[in-house]
DNA sequence: GTGAAAGCGCTAACAT
DNA sequence: ATGTTAGCGCTTTCAC
């Protein structure tokens, strides 16, 4: 291997004395051509450091194995685990991935498909940003018949599939066990209803309050971004009410571990006076204090999953059941946070 | 704009009785075409909803205009900021990332380099794995003078330009630190001494306890791959001791907070009995109780300024110099698990 | 079992 | 200011 020009299939049908149909067939294992011709091109290829231009490859195939990922950050073990279990998925299947982070901003995230779009991906697989109000800007895949697959953040779409939870039940059960160690006045703290996540949790929250007979209260619900400022704002909020809530649903393990802080800080004990439940399951719940009571769902096999499904679209040409949607197990983890004491 | 075949310069040319030169040219702002056609050529392409073809242009050209990056985890929030603020540069000056994780496997960044190497990058960016012996897995890359350049984690070579904080100082600070609030038989736990990042901040503990005159105690260093578990069996280790140590020194956050999390439910007092000091500032040191001393530095102007430097190298083909290192700023943040009650 | 040749879409050197 | 043309490296149809 030298500094100098790259090896080509020319090169190294020149050296063996044949052409280049024949070397790159050779390469790819086509039946037609002679096990020795082919060690004899694979040993050639090798020692020549040859590697093979997926420009050309691309350009003549008219596909680019090549599959985008768009999320919304690239900050909690969750969506590092999505991304591996993505990983994996596509490595064995000759597929590699481009991804991208939207930063929880529609612009960005707009951008983004745009990038992919351009880069000629064969698919998409999304987790949407907290502000995107509709999905206009993966229109132009969709005309192009580009799978789009959403996974965790969706949005129902007649052409796209989507893998997620069943963020109804996740919020039922929250909610549900909150109320069977006593809790009554329960507050939600979550995100962007416009998002299927916190839409349908709170939803949950909803009927399983419903069906133990407490009323709800819209003043109860409390929505931001679910940053840790915003919970240290909705702590102080809540400390400033007359009638404090006995639980707290967030939908998020960050905001509410900085929530219950704030409200220790400030002389409430947890969980004698408020219960709190959060969402993810990241390792932040294990660590403050009290252990905070979550939901936890499993990135790494959300990841392969989604990967899965969007590359078997991709291959069974057959295969054009557009709309399939794909519910994984999720799994209430009871800690102190939430145990009456 | 139609699913059928895609538009190509060919098709503007037609419809325009032009020459494909022409439109590729106007398309990319060519000085020597007339206004009024560049605005003729951008209007139909853009009423065909043409897209350039980039493989087109990258075998055309040599030159994909794609960096590759190899992190080892897509997971904190430094790593999130890091790739921000080298999608900001890249994206400014044309470039397109393809971001892939080692997961802390050598093997695995083995197997991402040659993909990438596959993918003829432009350049490189990497952060080595935890366990990274060498780096013969990017000789390919320099052999072909593509270049290669680490951050934060990185290995010394003459080829190989490095962004990093001073590992040294900021070891040497957090332990002087404990040292000033009366600490003065301070353990070390970090990780593989191999990685510029814990060796240095050890030599820089070291150096503050010989400053300080304390003498070092070899007994006092822990070895581990800083995981959550790996910070709960190291307080095991050290409630196990007779004489406990009346400082602890973690070079990570999360191992920080399980160890001390893990000793106070074993009933040590923190900070009153053991002073604790972390390594990154994560969300998760203002989280914890008490609070996490540490250290912070800012991953979105390590990616910034390490993409930043990729890039030049990459345009100014004057420049040839091989080696630079770039030091960037930390900060020690002091904050209650530090001060002595 | 192997080869010849065309073409994927773009760019740039060289014309005009 | 615009056009002609060759070629980047690969794949595949058609021929032998």
């Amino acid at each position: 291997m030298n500094t100098g020009k790259e090896v080509t299939i020319y090169d190294i049908a020149r050296l063996l004395n044949l052409s280049s149909a024949t070397v790159s067939r050779g390469l790819k294992n086509h039946p037609s051509i002679s096990q020795k011709t082919k060690d004899r091109i694979k040993e050639m290829a090798e020692s020549l450091g040859y590697r093979s231009n997926t420009f050309a490859s691309s350009l003549r195939l008219q596909k680019t194995n090549t599959i985008g990922v768009i999320i919304p950050r690239f900050n909690s073990s969750f969506m590092s685990d999505v991304i591996a279990g993505m990983e994996k998925v596509a490595n064995n299947c000759g597929y590699n991935l481009i991804i991208s982070q939207s930063l929880e901003s529609e612009k960005k995230e707009i951008v983004n498909a745009a990038t992919m779009f351009q880069s000629r991906v064969d698919g998409l697989m999304v987790s949407l940003a907290y502000n995107s109000e509709n999905i206009s800007h993966f229109e132009p895949f969709m005309k192009k018949n580009i799978p789009v697959i959403f996974f965790d953040r969706v949005f129902s779409h007649e052409k796209c599939s989507a893998v997620i939870i069943d963020n109804f039940r996740a919020g039922y059960d929250m909610t549900s066990h909150l109320i069977s160690q006593g809790s009554k006045n329960i507050f939600h703290i979550t995100g962007n209803l416009n998002r299927n996540v916190y839409k349908e949790r709170f939803e949950g929250y909803k009927q399983a309050l419903a069906d133990n007979k407490i009323l709800f209260n819209p003043m109860n619900i409390i929505i931001n971004n679910l940053n840790m400022e915003d919970g240290i704002e909705a702590a102080q909020k809540i400390l400033q009410l007359l009638k404090k809530p006995d639980g707290i649903f967030v939908t998020n393990d960050f905001c509410a571990a900085s929530c219950m802080l704030e409200l220790k800080k400030n002389g409430v004990k947890i969980p004698q006076e408020i219960l709190i439940g959060g969402f993810n399951n990241d390792p932040i719940s294990a660590l403050v204090e009290p252990n905070l009571t979550t939901i936890d769902y499993k990135g790494f096999e959300m990841g392969e999953m989604t990967a899965q499904t969007l590359i078997n679209h991709l291959t069974n040409t057959q295969n054009l059941s557009l709309t399939q949607t794909i519910v994984m197990r999720h799994e209430l983890i009871i800690r102190q946070s939430s145990i009456k004491q």
